[in-house]
DNA sequence: TGCTTTATTGAATCGTTGC
DNA sequence: TGCAACGATTCAATAAAGC
């Protein structure tokens, strides 16, 4: 079951979706929901509601330049991206395209929202100078290691074995951007998340083709690369955008982890591919999905309200862990250490001869002869509130 | 001793050399090699004669943005980039300065050159869009991955644990660039080469300390970084600028394997620094870096990272069990034996006259008189990278 | 001397809340 | 709006110190 709280959200997000129809006209109130759009980007994300989404996946096209028809040392031809929507006529066009859709993208961000936006050494340097220019903070470049490459049959380079995402807050004073980081570490072997990742490309079942066996969409991405992203920046019945939806890898996933999602997408047999996709997903027991909550995201406590509510008594004596340091509890909450009265941070600075400290974590107090860090004690507290709340 | 080409090549264009102080004054008609210019980078190339230099490794100012001091958890602070050096106004200000840059670099390049720049997600993005506007060719964006790096304190972020380095020729018709392929594939296990290394950040005894303890130099290399680099995209004898010298990592490699190298610096305390270490550089034997053949090689396995890793030096020798045969270490992995380059399984297998061999095995490395094979060695090395394999 | 423990450090665009 | 307080947060390698 989704939390009462999410649940709510989405809810009345749902309700102020004006609902649309597949094509560009007329405007929008709101931004629809879990629906692919039909058209070119700029002109659908130029009807959608500004800072309406909470997350932009972005795979552009690639303006890749390949002048001639690459053969593998067997003679075999590559089958290369050669579609219309990868042409360019220059730098300067591309550039100009590129500064449209981010522009718009921009717009429909939520102040805390985040993008990502994948590319190749063909494009990826334009992408984000761009974005720079746009007044997008970047937060990190990621690198998307491929275990799998495509190697280089000429031997004339390296294997280009990986693709580099950008990951940019909107503007440089969005602090407040959703990153679950506590999620990624525990994920991770409980090491934080580095920006290099690998994983293999997308082939196999998960590959979509056609009746004769011909790939779907020529640069498909793997769902466990859009899971990571999304998993990483959003959470449940958050909006995802994609503005270049191709087959619906972001949908899929989206709806896996419970999020709503919104695609953009020109070609026809993309948006059918998509929808079929899509529709035959089945999102995870919402369990599985919750987001934990973090230490960043509870309540404050004071450390008066525990002396309030008994669960530390005035004139109490606190130590740290090595019961080098001692102070005793006031009645109004503070400290007295040695003749200085502060809070716990400060007088737990004080000792320490630091300039700052989580008195939380510092100071200890005694049950039965054991030392328990008065964190524990606040998580005592939380838990009554979170009790009396129902 | 230096193979006769390769040295009457050097001699040729040593004796090319108008001789030139460490100032700026006077033009140049040909460019200095083996020394350390003084002053600004721009104006120091716009000295050099054009179509002059076989690589460019420019490691530029990353235009850091720091708005505030890190503390760690700890509370100890972070000693970060703050130099006078990497200070632009705005992006403008440091677009201007690389367009400026990188066309000397560019005018200085033979047809036959290529360029590296490394960089991070501050600078790297404007770097790559300005060097594509110049003409410059991209062959590959190469991802420095680093196994120790810092990590990100705040929580706030993915750890950022790589760099990128942007590798181009001078146009898009330059197809006869200097690549060692089958040098970089044989030390990769006989597998082509990657667009991501893993690699060390610079510490321990090779990082540049004052008296005090001091770093040096806030931003130095690895040296196993720019070996890899000189390696793949330079012959013996070979001229490399670096237009931002710093302590002179590139120099120092260079010499080591027994390139020209041209070095561009500001500060005089690095130059004083660089000089003092390049004087300490012994270069090595030329049969451990002369250029392997071109044909295409049996079969070899990953002998180069233990040299890159220090486990095993150039120049050292291994011998069989019986200490029968006795071949040498190469810089660039393979080993060298009487007269005969090849992997340590082919050389191993021409030692004994059979048509095969498992050189891991059949080598043998001398320790305080003992003999122990070089697969001890791999295995060590797998113990390091352990966090590496996934 | 050798092993264990502790301290230091590295290109970093690294908060949030309430008065 | 600015300022001060709260309180959350680290991985690997190297070097130094302790035993």
């Amino acid at each position: 079951m989704r939390s009462a709280r999410v649940g709510a959200a989405r809810l009345k997000a749902r309700n102020q979706v004006t609902r649309i129809g597949r094509t560009n006209e007329g405007p929008l109130r709101a931004t629809a929901r879990n629906e692919i759009l039909c058209g070119d980007c700029v002109a659908s994300m130029e009807r959608l509601a500004q800072e309406s989404v909470d997350l932009v996946f972005a795979d552009p096209p690639y303006n890749l330049q390949l002048a001639n028809r690459l053969h593998r040392p067997d003679q075999s031809l590559v089958d290369a991206v050669d579609n219309d929507w990868d042409k360019f006529a220059n730098f300067a066009a591309y550039d100009a395209f590129t500064r449209d859709w981010l522009a718009q993208a921009r717009r429909v961000m939520k102040p805390s929202a985040t993008i990502f936006v994948i590319g190749s050494y063909h494009n990826i340097f334009r992408v984000g100078a761009i974005m720079q220019d746009l007044g997008f903070w970047i937060l990190n470049d990621i690198v998307w290691r491929k275990n799998n490459p495509m190697p280089n049959f000429r031997g004339r380079r390296f294997t280009n074995a990986h693709e580099t995402m950008i990951w940019a807050a909107r503007d440089q004073s969005a602090k407040n951007y959703t990153f679950n980081y506590e999620a990624l570490k525990a994920a991770n072997e409980d090491c934080q998340m580095r920006s290099d990742w690998l994983l293999p490309i997308c082939g196999g079942t998960e590959r979509l083709k056609d009746g004769a066996g011909r790939k779907t969409h020529p640069t498909q991405k793997p769902e466990a690369l859009l899971a990571r992203v999304i998993l990483a920046a959003s959470s449940p019945g958050d909006l995802v955008l994609d503005p270049f939806f191709g087959t619906g890898t972001t949908g899929a996933v989206a709806k896996r982890l419970g999020r709503d999602w919104l695609g953009i997408e020109r070609d026809g047999d993309y948006r059918a591919a998509a929808r079929a996709r899509i529709a035959a997903i089945e999102p995870l027991p919402n369990e599985t999905i919750a987001t934990a909550p973090s230490k960043r995201t509870e309540p404050r406590i004071a450390f008066a309200s525990l002396v309030e509510a008994g669960l530390i008594a005035p004139g109490a004596t606190l130590v740290d862990a090595r019961r080098r340091h001692r102070a005793v509890v006031r009645a109004d909450g503070a400290l007295s250490l040695s003749g200085f009265v502060g809070s716990i941070h400060k007088t737990g600075a004080l000792a320490q001869g630091l300039p700052a400290c989580n008195g939380w974590t510092f100071w200890h107090y005694e049950e039965k002869g054991a030392l328990a860090p008065i964190d524990d004690l606040r998580a005592e507290a939380r838990e009554r509130l979170k009790v009396a709340a129902e």
